[in-house]
DNA sequence: AGGCCCATGTAATCTGTTACATGATTCC
DNA sequence: GGAATCATGTAACAGATTACATGGGCCT
């Protein structure tokens, strides 16, 4: 039951609509959490009859009205005991780590252009926090920022969501450029270079090893 | 639908059971997905009636009978075609970064425990990954094990694994050293040390700052 | 005697995703 | 003229979590 809170949390900066909201949790940007616009309206609706968020009606000229949302006093000592409770602990739930698990017996080909393909969004998602960085400090440098800075809370879940990207980037290179050596040893030799060989239990096939490019 | 596949990659380096998924698949060891044993139970369940694995039944003396699972032909075919297939993008979801995000409108106290706990985790995880991959690998250096071993998919997720949790560590040590100054700085001055601060918006209000240790 | 490990599940509930629906405005 | 942006949802379905159930053996 966290997108509560996380909707609660990415309200603390002003006033958002379910809109605006949806943006900031899209794959894109979403550096704490993600959810999908649907989610979001639900959740707001949830939030705002248990009174933990309240919105106003804003008409506009040319737009269709909107509904901005603040938290409200109950809302913020939801996210305080929230904050104070046990967390749970994090977990690994990625497509493309599966594929890279089963690499040595699955088509390397289209593996390694979509773990390059991770590595060009890793690459874009880094500019972008950098950007974002860079506007949420301002004049000051990043220590005196952390220092004496109000609000470092989004400053600080953005350098985790940049580490992380650098750190995704990295291994997605380098893991590309291990599977193209392996791929084209395989595919440039009739006689395997693998040292030390052994037989392959009954039930298991021999790896597989086509894919060009 | 990733769940399936993710049990299907794990089954490549041999026959498990559903109990043996289970602590594979288990938040303090997954490297490369996490699921529950009910998951992982029912999962098998439908991939043996959908023929994608077969699992023998085995006897043994002082424990409970169990079923070995391993993936047929067809469950192959089907990694293949999953491993083809376009990966949705990974997002991110963690309470604790949740918390970090509000970090400023919330006592600092339980949250700066809450970071270091994680740390310490993560900590865990990197010496626990670090042994696995030294068992993998066995005699041969990192380099030439992934340019010439047989089965490098588990080496290189369990790579990813272990710079996810140095990075994890290393934020989160930061983190708390951050808010650890802040908290303190905000303890100790009846004027805050806080330059160039702005007029907050009428609906907010000013954030807290309390929290002891 | 109490607790953990092995070993396997069912059932109820909660959360998240996919598909669908509507309608005006602005940009290319 | 067609696509993208703004703006908000509903409904059906798939996936994940929580709670519960069972039972023998091993360790302290």
């Amino acid at each position: 039951m966290a997108l509560r809170h996380a909707v609660l949390a990415a309200l603390l900066d002003g006033e958002l609509s379910g809109y605006q909201l949806a943006k900031a949790f899209d794959v894109g940007v979403a550096n704490f959490w993600h959810a999908l616009p649907q989610q979001l309206y639900a959740e707001l609706a949830r939030l705002e009859k248990e009174g933990l968020v309240a919105g106003r009606r804003v008409v506009q000229e040319t737009r269709p009205a909107k509904r901005l949302f603040h938290v409200t006093d109950a809302g913020l000592a939801e996210l305080e005991r929230f904050a104070a409770a046990a967390s749970k602990p994090s977990f690994v739930r990625d497509d493309l780590l599966v594929k890279v698990q089963a690499a040595d017996h699955v088509d390397a080909g289209p593996l390694i252009r979509q773990v390059e393909e991770r590595a060009a969004v890793a690459e874009a998602k880094i500019d972008l926090f950098r950007r974002i960085l860079r506007k949420m400090r301002g004049d000051l440098g990043e220590e005196e920022f952390l220092r004496a800075g109000r609000r470092v809370g989004p400053y600080l879940t953005c350098l985790r969501g940049l580490a992380f990207e650098e750190g995704n980037r990295d291994w997605c290179l380098r893991t590309a450029a291990i599977l193209r050596d392996r791929n084209a040893a395989v595919a440039g030799a009739g006689t395997p270079a693998v040292p030390g060989e052994g037989t392959a239990p009954a039930y298991r096939r021999p790896e597989v090893a086509r894919a060009e490019r």
